[in-house]
DNA sequence: TATCATGTACTAGTTTACTATAACACTAAT
DNA sequence: ATTAGTGTTATAGTAAACTAGTACATGATA
């Protein structure tokens, strides 16, 4: 019963659609994002991982993969992976700039949806508040 | 020389690595949101847009079907697709699937560049309260 | 050096996405 | 009824995505 505690805690769908892989990935993203997860926290390694989601091996490290591209983490062969604390060289004004582009591409994307901001404004205070699910 | 003026007028980029029936929709939506395309209007033919595109007439069957599905156009068999003027009907449970669904992944797309939810709220509070949108 | 836990690489099988060919079916106008 | 224009369906080939099985390589530590 007394099971350890996990830094986090992923979960496959199978009945998705959507890649375990990409569910993994979106997983970690999230912690990240919210704060689950910190710089320099070790994420489960890439055998206990594929044993806990019953899961190949392989297709963890697929995941672990792109997110080492994408600079979230970092790979030590033979150690483990953990979150990366090097954030990626930006002035402010370019993550302004990135920040703006990301957030008028879902808008419209929403709003092809019929949603405006302040019904994503909404769902993302309530996300947060809700300890990001 | 003297070409009708259209409506759209759709470029397929066959190195983007998007697919072609991708780039039409996306090329459909952007026309819609920004005005281009007004409701009423008709779009190109499903043969004339596929000799335009030299694409198979299925590969644009397949990007109208999607715009149908999403409620943004009407088909009519033997008449042709035209801008919906209907918004689609949707339940408050469905809706909130579809945002909770959305707001995921940009939120996931956003922590790979490094941006916290805070960041993101933030971006859209300012947004909104210097009137764009 | 030996060992154990870690990530990596090679290979292959299955499924899904994508596009195409060709024939069919509906609508409206003649 | 015929015809011309429209969307639709059935089928299939190719490529890519996805997952898995198995064996290998690296790093820390005793």
């Amino acid at each position: 019963m007394d099971k350890k505690k996990e830094a986090i805690h992923i979960v496959i769908d199978p009945t998705s659609g959507i890649p375990y892989y990409r569910q993994i990935i979106l997983q970690i993203e999230m912690a990240i994002a919210d704060g689950r997860l910190t710089v320099g926290r070790q994420l489960p390694t890439v055998r206990s991982l594929a044993v806990d989601l019953q899961v190949n091996p392989n297709t963890v490290v697929r995941a672990y993969n792109e997110l080492e591209i994408r600079g979230l983490v970092n790979t030590q062969h033979g150690t483990g992976t953990f979150i990366s604390d090097k954030r990626v060289e930006m002035s402010d004004v370019d993550r302004e700039q990135i920040l703006a582009q990301l957030v008028r591409g879902f808008v419209s994307q929403s709003a092809s949806y019929g949603f405006t901001v302040h019904d994503i404004i909404k769902y993302l205070t309530d996300y947060r508040e809700e300890g990001a699910l």
